[in-house]
DNA sequence: CGCGATTTGTGCACGCCTTCACAAGCGCCT
DNA sequence: AGGCGCTTGTGAAGGCGTGCACAAATCGCG
């Protein structure tokens, strides 16, 4: 049932691949089914309908469907998804069956929270260390983990076998830490620091910044005043550009 | 220069929309481009080519140019673009011009982390308020501000004219948050809390959740490490899946 | 003043993702 | 046992985004 290989397929059965290759947008959403079918089961649901589970999950209902079955689903038409079942599913296929190490550098303002996020470990990760270039601040204690200094990274890494680092340093540090994650065979990154890691290919780097995800819900802020504040007379607004931009004006662009 | 309306287009000349309705894509690239901006003219360049900020804000050239045509661009051919130039307009575009004021919800770890973040501040944002429900936690000083109970928001959100909300609450509480940030006429919401918002139409709601971004990278991490585990025989992996999976094996399925 | 080197802006084709719409399949009720 | 309603799984179409490759434009130099 999970492998339909249009049913008169020629020979070669069994080659079913491991891991199916799922479109990386499926990937992206997998983690937020997989939360909200945690939250059904704990109500108490045993089974539940694509469309439900859409809705819990913000997305429509047939990109559920299509995501589910890259899988190769476990739903029963005229009846829905059995909660459990695919809970498993999703979490094998994302790797959470095993807890995962994860190192986190850098301990500032955003390294302590991260540290104490207990999100991580309810979901599949163990902060195993954390690490920090200041001497000041290593061998603090932050939620039951000691700090230690960065040069100790390729220790530790091998005793705690790390999967995953994650880099919470000023930007100006973040390569550097990126450089020594990589040399001790750590191949994802999930970095906090506003700047562009390069890594040698085979590592994975996903990039979370504060600050952007602001900047683009003030575009849309913008966008939306300017709707409003002129909702006939398009344009206006170009004008208002900081000076020196100075476009001229419409009438004589279109002339060039 | 900035309206390309093919050049022969009928009538109706002047009605240039004031922002160009970008593509999504774009947009979320444009916060990139700036910070990379910032750089390059801190280090005194003061012309960079779309190869070079390309490279410096990791994504291809081409794909850049396309980015900043899309905004009436302000290159020149042979040259490059002029930095103080695109910092002016990418800022502009983004409505960074004005300093949006910023309600931040939730003073727990996470919240506390964000309060301190400079990287707000020095971006465009001014955190304006801090707010909580939890009384224990209301009157507390955070890098300057008081902490005040959730039911000022209202009073608050006028006097400091709030624009963009950020939720930073357990998932429990974040919906309620979300309904009263809209109720006081906040459009724009960032919610760090692991659960789905309904908002009516017209708010903007961005989430991030740390968690999925590392569930993201174990997907990868699961994905590599099973490739090279079995380089030939593909599918044994599917006989690994939790018990109760049970999909038999491959020929039974295909019977079917 | 013209030419070559350089770099932008963009037409085009391709691939991924989304969405619709519906046939196939399953359970329940009569 | 048969039919009916419900839900999944998927084919096909459309839209969006990416990247190539090149024409147009500009500068500097001889």
């Amino acid at each position: 049932m999970s492998q339909h290989r249009h049913p008169g397929a020629p020979g070669r059965a069994g080659a079913v691949p491991a891991l199916p290759d799922l479109p990386e947008a499926t990937v992206a959403r997998l983690p937020e089914y997989l939360r909200a079918l945690h939250n059904l089961a704990e109500s108490g649901h045993e089974t539940v309908s694509s469309e439900g589970l859409a809705s819990a999950a913000g997305v429509n209902s047939a990109k559920l469907r299509k995501d589910l079955s890259h899988l190769g689903s476990y739903g029963t038409r005229g009846v829905g998804y059995d909660v459990a079942l695919l809970v498993d599913q999703i979490e094998f296929v994302l790797g959470l069956t095993q807890r995962r190490a994860v190192a986190l550098v850098g301990v500032g303002n955003l390294g302590h929270a991260l540290a104490g996020y207990d999100g991580f470990a309810s979901r599949g990760f163990r902060i195993a260390a954390l690490f920090d270039a200041d001497p000041d601040r290593v061998g603090e204690e932050i939620s039951g983990l000691v700090v230690r200094h960065i040069d100790e990274l390729p220790r530790v890494a091998v005793e705690e076998s790390i999967a995953i680092g994650v880099i919470a340093t000023p930007a100006p540090a973040a390569q550097a830490v990126a450089d020594q994650l990589v040399a001790v065979g750590v191949t994802s990154i999930l970095n906090f620091a506003p700047c562009v890691l390069s890594v040698p290919e085979g590592v994975d780097v996903r990039k979370v910044d504060l600050a952007i995800e602001l900047q683009i819900l003030s575009f849309h802020e913008h966008r939306k005043a300017s709707l409003t504040a002129l909702p006939a007379t398009g344009g206006s607004a170009l004008a208002a550009l900081p000076g020196g931009l100075a476009v001229t004006d419409p009438q004589e662009a279109i002339g060039t």
